[in-house]
RNA sequence: GCGCUCGUAGCUCAACGGAUAGAGCAUCUGACUACGGAUCAGAAGGUUGGGGGUUCGAUUCCCUCCGAGCGCGCCA
């Protein structure tokens, strides 16, 4: 890694001029050549001006003076510019020897071992098993699954795991609800509206006949939206290696083993006759009920003994997914397993912001309780997933997604996903066209790749340069949206190359290093893709004549 | 009232504390007798909500005000 070199040099030319290191390591950033700041840049200088006592431009022209000394590999020449940045000019070779490294990982370019041999459990969706998941959900499961793959690309040891929240008076409601559909009356007020009850209690109707009792009606339809759920993640490409059923921990008596732990370590109290847990001692705001007076727990105690069923499971980190509406229980889930003994920030909670769902313009209101719902199913009826996950994946998780329906649906310009697989699929086409012409790509050891010098092949190289470090970074700080934003810009590159530069030419020379330069843009493209859950296709439809009136 | 999150081009969004804040869409102007035109190039578009502070340097960190969303139950 160039990079790395980069830096290493750095380092010992600031030993070599006497002049100590940054405390938290030498900096350099990728140069905007078009800038004339080279192909990397470093602040380094600056950072130094304070313990050093010199001014910025003097230590750049000590720290340039013994790089030209002992110069790193492939440099041109370094400049001193602006404030005091360090600009370093390299030769057009070491975009050559970006090339050679993708290729020699192949399909493993990209990933990393930062998490080497970490066990982590990253619990995501989780929606209530009352009904069918809706459009909105549709961010944590495009953005979980991209989210466990970065995790995976690290060398993490990732368990996907979806927790049913079946033990719940929420599921009685449920039933009730269901059970009045069965029985041709109205729900209760503030039971489940929703259509699908209508169906599911005339199916209900259809297998098990007349005399059906409550609780068997319970049973039958939750079992039924399970079923659902699976389906319609499904369709989606999301797999989980663990449901997780609520009831098992009450069946096993672990969240009385919670409790009993919680009181032993002097963490609860009595109080108007419930049992309190002194989350305030942790950092939440206000402690909170364990045992409600009437002798029930409450979904905190629940929610305590699930974690800690994790834990006991062998997973060494808990990452949890959840809705920016529930961030006022993060400090009791976290305070309260702090209590039991587990190390503070446990679990680690990725708070995403809601998903403000439109159809041409006008909000939609959702509520599965009210039976006006638009499910991620109806979403998958028309779009395929690809489309359904990037679009989840455009943005930030921390600011609220806007998603209209109508624009999702269309196969307009706004939608990116054509555009990036579009560039895969040019890919393929150029190695089928080559095929044809009786081109074959001869060993890469062999091949001059010094005849890539445009710009636009320089540009490419460039970023794949920076790739590994975004998947990094883009693992470190939970944002898939960072790899999108990266096979985005990728992808315009590659369209301007296509452009600009013929692959397969009568230059024999140069259309052997441009078929290999193909074969690394692929190696990018594919694995950027594959992070984010979505297919590269060698082909794609042809757009109609008339599509664009 | 308290707490969490957010405020960037007309719209939707990017930007490890780095140099002249970038893309897409929409608008306008152009481009191939070509490996797939779902393409490419250019123009225009900004007081990064306001004001302070820290820093060599702030969209980014801190304080404050304004505005928005969400949460503040012995619901889950």
């Amino acid at each position: 890694m160039i990079r790395d070199e980069l830096r290493h040099s750095l380092s010992d030319a600031l030993r070599a001029a006497g002049l100590p290191e940054p405390p938290n390591g030498v900096a350099l950033e990728p140069g905007d050549p078009d800038r004339g700041q080279g192909d990397w840049a470093s602040p380094v200088a600056m950072q130094m001006t304070k313990a050093a006592k010199l001014p910025p431009r003097e230590i750049a022209d000590r720290v340039k003076a013994e790089l030209e000394a002992a110069p790193p590999p492939h440099l041109e020449r370094v400049d001193v510019a602006g404030p005091g940045f360090l600009n370093f000019f390299l030769s057009p070779s070491w975009l050559h020897d970006v090339l050679r490294e993708v290729v020699a990982a192949g399909d493993s370019y990209g990933q990393d071992d930062s998490l080497h041999g970490q066990k982590i459990n990253l619990e995501f969706v989780s929606a209530n098993p009352t009904g069918p998941l809706h459009a909105g959900g549709g961010r944590w499961v495009a953005v979980g699954d991209a989210i466990a793959n970065l995790l995976v690309a690290q060398g993490a040891d990732v368990h996907r795991e979806y927790y049913l929240n079946d033990a719940g008076n929420q599921l009685e409601t449920f039933g009730a609800s269901l059970y009045a559909r069965y029985r041709g009356e109205e729900p209760p007020e503030d039971g489940y509206q929703g259509e699908y009850l209508v169906e599911m209690a005339r199916d209900l109707h259809r297998e098990r006949g007349d005399g059906v009792l409550i609780a068997e009606a319970t049973e039958w339809g939750y079992e039924r939206v399970v079923e659902g759920l699976r389906e319609d993640l499904g369709r989606i490409g999301v797999h989980f290696d663990t449901w997780f059923s609520e009831r098992t921990l009450h069946e096993r008596g672990d969240v009385d083993e919670v409790l009993r732990l919680l009181g032993e370590r002097r963490h609860t109290y009595e109080q108007d006759g419930a049992t309190w847990l002194q989350t305030s001692e942790f950092g939440d705001q206000r402690d909170r009920v364990l045992i409600r007076s009437d002798g029930s727990t409450t979904y905190l105690a629940n929610d305590l003994a699930y974690h800690r069923d994790k834990f006991a499971r062998g997973w060494q980190h808990l990452i949890d997914i959840w809705g920016a509406d529930h961030h006022g229980q993060v400090k009791s889930v976290q305070a309260g397993m702090e209590a039991l003994g587990y190390p503070p920030g446990e679990p680690e909670i990725i708070l995403g912001q809601l998903v403000k769902l439109f159809r041409g313009g006008v909000p939609v209101r959702l509520s599965k309780r009210a039976g006006n719902i638009v499910t991620l199913a109806d979403i998958l009826d028309e779009v395929d997933p690809d489309v359904c996950r990037l679009t989840f994946l455009l943005q930030s998780i921390d600011t609220p997604q806007t998603f209209d329906l109508d624009v999702v649906t269309s196969q307009s310009m706004e939608n990116p996903v054509y555009y990036v697989q579009y560039a895969h699929a040019r890919i393929a086409s150029i190695g089928r066209k080559a095929n044809e012409r009786g081109v074959t790509r001869r060993p890469l050891a062999d091949i001059d790749l010094s005849v890539l010098v445009h710009e636009r092949e320089a540009e490419l190289l460039r970023s794949l340069a920076l790739y590994p470090e975004e998947v990094r970074e883009a693992a470190e700080m939970r944002a898939p949206h960072r790899v999108t934003t990266w096979v985005r810009d990728f992808a315009k590159h590659f369209h301007g190359f296509y452009r600009d530069c013929r692959v397969i030419s009568d230059d024999d020379a140069l259309t052997q290093a441009r078929l290999w330069l193909s074969e690394a843009c692929r190696i990018g493209l594919a694995d950027a893709l594959g992070l984010l859950g979505v297919s590269a296709p060698d082909e794609m439809p042809r757009l109609d004549e008339d599509a664009e009136q």
